[in-house]
DNA sequence: GTGAAAGCGCTAACAA
DNA sequence: TTGTTAGCGCTTTCAC
């Protein structure tokens, strides 16, 4: 069984490449009678195409990629959701990289698609990352980039970002609503500007409520299970008058529980607690937590339409595309219901 | 800015291109001292190969893909992490497919990797598959596959499984051993040899502590939340003396709890429940639930692995490399502690 | 150890 | 509407 390529269409049609290749594009260009010949035999023939010939040849590879810290995490999973049905939708294929959070990893990662491995590329930055300068080389190349969530300040491109300061804030209030007076608040990217809008948000709330801002009570969490555990232990036992936690990672929030427990300190009674997280089994947690939901797959969504708008005008992204969607407050009993 | 690409490189070296791409690839017939010329010379440049000439020039896309029903499940988001784990050390690529359990986007996406996009697919059946047509397709194609978790019998090809039937015998066992006799088992995709691996245990473990089979206990689920939140009413509303029910999915979890909460029927108390599942909320869930914990990491890995060393030695997947991992039974206080 | 040259399979001017 | 003809940028045999 001889491998069966446009060539090898042209030949059996009598046609040319070109033609054949047009016929499969649906060009405007090729007759009707012309088209579905091409289309019978190469459905007859089980042709598929080459796509990496194909992307050599048209200078664009019909892929995007998806940058993103971590998968294990419903707030990435659900927004990749979101990404893969636009790309779906246009015939795109969807690369995803991990970069787990490490600067390093998203250097070398972005790094490879000046290449041309990718047409465009959507991204929330690594809680580690500092510097912009690979995301800025990456637009110089004219690779079109979105960043969502976690976006990185000066950097000229389209965001997608959640409204942090005020869900933040809101997640706040409703803590000092409910009688909390000493919070805390558990930091997950405190250099990303996410992590400050959070932070700012929080501040905020306190201090229209004329609470004081105690930045002992601000705990830096990082990506280890572990040591989150700990962290959140010692900071709740050297301020035994904690009656309230913010934690601003979904993957937190296990961690919280588990150190809430083993201090015998009762949520909600002793202590409420809000995270930002977008598990669906928030709601039968023990107790139902509440948490500040993230529009996580609209994210995605809108994410890939502005790439896919650049891609479609050749043009680069406007940092004046930005969009913000909003968080919402979901209440449960963690914070007294 | 000229575009630097091979032919650039070996012009301001005064080499061929075939020599420059040889130092490149590190190829031992080219000479040290060469070899670092080149190397300086195309990091001063920036130099970033294309992968799309690259591929097409040697056969080989560098990339595998990952075909899977959803993302938006522990189990699959930690089988990524393992499979991206082994392909990152190997300087592959991978690219994610979502099949949303639909047998025809299966069939579509596999059809796709026929023209060599992929040099190899790791894939969990969607829950819908029927026919393997597809699989064997791509197999005729020489395109290795190996098949995890979710896999099609009657393809010859490896699989990596965890003990289906045995974790959930065992399962089955635990809940006997703590009094439950009536016991609901939620399947959720029978037609997979997984699925009827997983009710056969169910069955046997029935069998041997002698109690009935009632075939009006097995409720065939879906992927419609809602949907499943339903039936399990219905059941268990059938089936008042119901005391066990055994959940073989993780996204199920929540329509259980939900649904014993509605009829007010108290875990462990009245009913006692177990699930298969990778979510680490499992600890904090309301209460505390009792999982079949697959190895998803390493399963990840372990079909990575096989996949590499078929693409090593260009040989296809022998079925007699296929791998089961063990399953591991947590007990929580949703079977009573 | 290095080079010449022929592809890989498709796209896209430019012609006709 | 269709064909001709150059590539796209890299790999790889075969020669030297």
């Amino acid at each position: 069984m001889e491998k069966v390529n446009l060539k090898r269409l042209a030949e059996e049609l009598n046609l040319s490449t070109s033609t054949v290749s047009r016929a499969l594009q649906d060009s405007y260009q090729i007759g009707d009678e012309t088209k579905s010949r091409v289309l019978q035999l190469a459905r007859k023939l089980n042709y598929v195409p080459n796509p990496h010939a194909s992307s050599l040849g048209s200078r664009r590879s019909k892929m995007i990629s998806v940058v993103i810290p971590e998968v294990t995490d419903s707030y990435f999973a659900q927004a990749i959701n979101g990404i893969e049905a636009v790309a779906q939708e246009r015939g795109y294929h969807v690369l995803i990289y991990l970069t787990h959070e490490r600067q390093q990893q998203e250097q070398a990662i972005l790094k490879e698609f000046q290449g041309g491995r990718v047409d465009g590329v959507i991204m929330s930055v690594s809680a580690e990352t500092t510097s912009a300068t690979h995301l800025q080389e990456l637009l110089t190349q004219r690779v079109p980039l979105i960043l969502f969530d976690r976006a990185l300040e000066h950097v000229q491109t389209a965001t997608v970002l959640t409204d942090d300061f005020a869900s933040s804030a809101q997640a706040t209030w409703h803590l000092i609503k409910r009688g909390c007076s000493t919070i805390i608040f558990l930091s997950y990217f405190r250099n990303l500007s996410i992590g400050q809008a959070r932070l700012a948000g929080y501040r905020q709330a306190l201090q229209d409520s004329g609470l004081p801002f105690q930045p002992e009570l601000v705990v830096d969490c990082t990506h280890s299970d572990e040591h989150n555990f700990q962290l959140t232990l010692d900071v709740l036992q050297k301020h035994a008058h904690t009656d309230g936690i913010i934690c601003t990672a979904e993957g937190l929030t296990l961690s919280v529980y588990q150190a809430c427990h083993e201090l015998r300190r009762s949520i909600p009674a002793d202590i409420k607690v809000i995270c930002f997280s977008n598990s669906r089994s928030a709601a039968i947690l023990n107790p139902p937590l509440t948490t500040v939901v993230q529009p996580a797959f609209e994210t995605g969504q809108a994410a890939a339409n502005l790439l896919f708008k650049s891609l479609k005008n050749k043009s680069a992204v406007s940092a004046a595309d930005s969009q913000v969607l909003p968080s919402k407050l979901v209440v449960r009993q963690s914070t007294g219901g």
